[in-house]
DNA sequence: AACGAGGACAACCGCAGAGTT
DNA sequence: AAACTCTGCGGTTGTCCTCGT
């Protein structure tokens, strides 16, 4: 049984928007929010698919979008974490503020692309192009996953029960197979690596720059990183968080020894805890 | 001025995964 | 558990623009 279509087609119009469909879409998004794109074009009295809105509104329209050329550090960024994460777009993106997936894949594609050819590195790999064979081959490919092996055990002391296998696809970069990745956690950070790349949800970066000023200033009081995951459980948390304390979170999973002794080994934006390691896979 | 090649980027398509019934 | 819906992602295509001849 095939799937029905996202939206009647003969009724939809397609190709470059208009400005006033954009019009349309920003104000109706502006009174009534994000979300239900399915429904939304004909609240909106727009003749497009539920998609086409979605993808205009977010790479298009949307208020906080920065416009223009990529800075140089921007450039960097990319290149370090499309290295490190491959034809991941969406989570290279969430590093970008103000770029689009859309926007960072073309320009990847058009600019970023060329200019590691000319550089005579291979794009797809990171690695020279007359470098020859896999990484399992060369003293780089073991340095390669010993890095590969700090990241996932950034700031905490892993027991390692099985190294997984890392294969390189020319497309998609390291791979760890889930199956064969299986940590544990067993005990305090006692790696104390700057890898530079700490990857979180956009809106961290201010807010946790913003916090660790405050925390050093006295301005804020410290809060355990289940509070400032916002997944505080009130019964066991002991942090200053007050709304932590006070609110039966029941919903949460994760109590907050669990989380705070996770602090500092985020990875990806998301908590070790949260993302097991057993079940991360870069691909 | 006309044309073609290549670049830039907006938009589309198909698929996968999560959530719902 | 299965069927279905919705959303988001990544790859690809289409179109417009710029530049060189």
């Amino acid at each position: 049984m095939g799937r029905s279509p996202c939206c009647e087609k003969d009724h939809t119009n397609k190709g470059a928007w208009t400005k006033e469909e954009d019009d349309k879409l920003v104000s109706y998004i502006k009174s009534h929010g994000e979300g239900c794109w399915r429904s939304l074009p004909r609240s909106a009295g727009l003749l497009r698919c539920g998609k086409s809105c979605r993808l205009r509104w977010i790479n298009y329209l949307r208020p906080d979008l920065k416009r223009g050329n990529f800075t140089l550090d921007e450039d960097d960024l990319i290149i370090k974490l499309h290295s490190l994460l491959g034809n991941k777009w969406s989570l290279i993106a969430t590093r970008l503020p103000g770029r689009t997936d859309n926007e960072i894949k073309n320009y990847w594609n058009t600019h970023v692309k060329r200019k590691l050819l000319r550089r005579g590195i291979d794009p797809a790999t990171h690695r020279p192009i007359n470098e020859t064979g896999t990484p399992r081959d060369s003293s780089k490919a073991r340095e390669t996953e010993d890095s590969l092996v700090k990241i996932l055990s950034f700031g905490s002391q892993l027991e390692k029960k099985e190294i997984c296998g890392f294969n390189r696809n020319p497309q998609k970069g390291l791979i760890c197979k889930r199956e064969r990745a299986e940590y544990s956690v067993v005990g305090e950070r006692s790696l104390d690596l700057n890898l530079e790349l700490r990857i979180s949800p956009p809106w961290q970066n201010q807010q946790h720059h913003d916090y660790e000023t405050k925390l050093r200033s006295g301005r804020e009081k410290s809060l355990c990183t289940a509070c400032r995951f916002g997944l505080g459980n009130g019964k066991e948390c002991s942090c200053d968080n007050v709304k932590c304390q006070t609110e039966d979170s029941t919903s949460s999973s994760y109590t907050s020894s669990d989380i705070s002794s996770s602090i500092g080994y985020d990875f990806l934006g998301v908590n070790t805890r949260v993302l097991d390691f057993s079940i991360l896979e870069i691909n």
